[in-house]
RNA sequence: GGCUCCAUGGUCAAGCGGUCAAGACACCGCCCUUUCACGGCGGUAACCCGGGUUCGAUUCCCGGUGGAGUCACCA
């Protein structure tokens, strides 16, 4: 017996042969210099920062270049599974604005080289695989786990490296007959690559392997001894095999993922060389990192950090283009640089490219995300915001929907205060932070937060907002609005300019500003606001004289 | 532990043999100002260490240190 007829045994049901393949999903016809890209999730229900950092690099090389952004799914673990996994990484994807132009979506897949499920595409491994036991470039593996378990301690005793792999591959040298003699046995067994390197090699003699990486140039490292499973019990391909396989057959030119998969790079280039594929251009991606409590920047992990989860971002609110601007400037270390150059041009005319990108893990940076997300905010007109607030608030605060719905008008006013003019308020960061910002304009929100300056006493607080409310004309501009005011500070013993005051302390008990914050108090409730006579413009004058007169009520009592 | 990747201010980062070592965020001060925000001006603050190579190293090489990743029939 020989390889082949072991091949013909192992895989009976497998007529199928590699130019069979090559018909199916030939070369894509795409312009030159078109990218091919793809993201592969695995199904497990949880999407993340990463993915979407991933898939934003993704989404840009490709739709600069005119090429293809594809989504496949990696499900080839059926522990990892999840119920409606898929719909909910599309569903976040697409909240943050990134689209496939191919593969599994909502409605069924789209595209000429799916299946986008590897768990469909058993056939189509097993066809390589096939092709390889042929070739003698792969075996059954008959290892129990318990075998493989004593293999792992004895290295370990000896301090060699782990792995089934030269001398403790025990089964890669096992004569077809034997092979077949186990199978018909029915012992269970896995397929192993018959890995080509020097595994005896000694320290000074390993074969090195160089591999071009978009992002980090030339990479040196070891070549692969290992004889990884590339066929599992199942019949399902491990990840290796089936990304080697699928990223071959669906044509990517590009392999953009996390830089966790760099020390496994040797096995794929293994693989794709004995199986004569051309080798896309990988990108290892830097990962995101945190500042521990300790000081030390790890890995942003699911389980520790709540801002990895990209139902943080939407849950506090932050809008979908300042998360998306974010990115790009930890991606691109020129985003920032072209921004400040072209502030209202859509992010989607930066020329991003791979060479820009940092190889180092860039710690996530909160206060940077607020910075940009004000900066976005401001050039999203109000109108679209008031949508955005009712699309947030009706998913994750529908209590306070009613405050929104059917009042669109003032919801818009009161987000556009301070915004007009050529030195705009920029103090709008998220949904959540907005609401807390502008809640003193609902009455079920309104409530008295601050205390009165310290330097007016309540005898002078109750006179001036007597005197406020006995001139008060909700028709005055606003300058005449604030000569009343001075007049108001005056005839109480404020100076009516914080100058005057600053000059003779002694001759005041304080100024202007110490009268409008305790206006402030009774009509917003805060020390700080806005202006106060745009304010009041939204809230009306019921409202405004209504205010003052419970304050004056609460302070005489 | 083996292997791999990474290393410029608190953070993100320009730099790619000769610079007073950019810029942004954060922080501090001043100005503007009825508060806050915005804006303007200014400030504190960095090339991990040790060897080489070189007339000259932040930059190139080697070693160390530190951080990270990875060593599955998980992706």
């Amino acid at each position: 017996m020989n390889h082949q007829e072991l091949a013909e045994l192992l895989f009976p049901h497998i007529h199928k042969t590699r130019d069979d393949y090559d018909r199916i999903y030939p070369p894509r016809a795409l312009k030159e210099g078109a990218m091919v890209t793809r993201l592969g999730p695995s199904p497990t229900g949880f999407i993340h920062l990463g993915n979407l950092y991933g898939a934003f690099v993704d989404e840009r090389l490709a739709t600069q270049s005119g090429g293809i952004f594809y989504l496949r799914i990696e499900d080839t673990d059926d522990k990892r599974q999840v119920e409606g996994a898929v719909e909910v990484i599309i569903n976040s994807l697409r909240f943050f604005d990134i689209q496939f132009t191919e593969g599994a979506t909502l409605e069924g897949s789209v595209g000429d080289y799916g299946p986008y499920y590897q768990s469909q595409r058993a056939e189509i491994y097993q066809c390589y695989v096939k092709e390889l036991v042929a070739k003698g470039l792969a075996y059954p593996c008959f290892l129990t786990e318990e075998e493989i378990t004593a293999i792992r301690e004895q290295q370990e005793l000896t301090k060699e490296n782990p792995g089934i792999y030269g001398k403790w591959a025990a089964n890669r040298n096992l004569s077809p007959e034997q092979a077949a003699q186990w199978i018909e046995q029915g012992k269970p067994y896995v397929i192993r690559l018959k890995s080509q390197g020097k595994a005896d090699a000694s320290p000074e003699d390993v074969t090195m392997i160089q591999v071009e990486d978009g992002i980090r140039g030339t990479l040196e490292m070891p070549e692969n001894i290992q004889d990884v499973v590339i066929l599992k019990a199942n019949g399902i391909p491990t990840y290796h095999f089936a990304h080697v396989v699928d990223d071959y057959l669906m044509r990517t030119t590009h392999v953009v993922r996390g830089a966790e998969w760099l020390s496994s790079l040797p096995v794929h280039i293994e693989l794709f060389r004995l199986l004569e594929f051309p080798i896309p251009v990988y990108c290892h991606t830097a990962q995101l990192m945190k500042l521990d409590d300790s000081g030390n920047k790890r890995k942003l992990s699911k389980r520790l950090d709540p801002e990895l989860s990209l139902d943080y971002y939407r849950n506090e609110g932050y809008h979908p283009k300042a998360v998306r601007e974010y990115l790009l400037t930890v991606l691109n270390s020129n985003f920032e640089e072209w921004r400040i150059a072209n502030p209202d041009l859509p992010m989607e005319e930066f020329p991003f490219s791979i060479e820009k990108m940092s190889s180092s893990g860039a710690l996530f940076d909160l206060n940077k995300l607020q910075d940009i997300s004000k900066d976005v905010l401001l050039r999203i007109p109000a109108s679209e915001l008031v949508d955005f607030m009712k699309g947030w608030s009706a998913e994750f605060r529908p209590e306070i929907l009613s405050l929104f719905e059917g009042r669109e008008d003032y919801l818009a006013r009161i987000l556009d205060l301070g915004r007009s003019g050529d030195k705009p308020r920029k103090d709008l960061i998220n949904a959540s932070q907005i609401f807390q910002f502008i809640r003193y304009f609902y009455e079920d929100y309104f409530q008295i937060e601050d205390p009165a300056p310290d330097n007016v006493t309540t005898p002078d607080q109750i006179h001036i907002l007597e005197a406020y409310l006995a001139t008060y004309d909700h028709q005055d501009d606003q300058s005449v609005w604030f000569d009343k005011i001075r007049a108001i500070a005056e005839e109480s013993g404020y100076a009516a300019k914080p100058k005057d005051y600053k000059k003779n302390p002694d001759l005041y008990k304080g100024h202007v500003g110490d009268v409008s914050t305790v206006i402030r108090i009774a009509v917003m409730g805060r020390s700080q606001s806005p202006d106060v006579w745009e304010i009041q413009q939204i809230l009306g004058e019921e409202t405004t004289r209504g205010r003052i007169r419970s304050r004056l009520d609460w302070l005489k009592s």
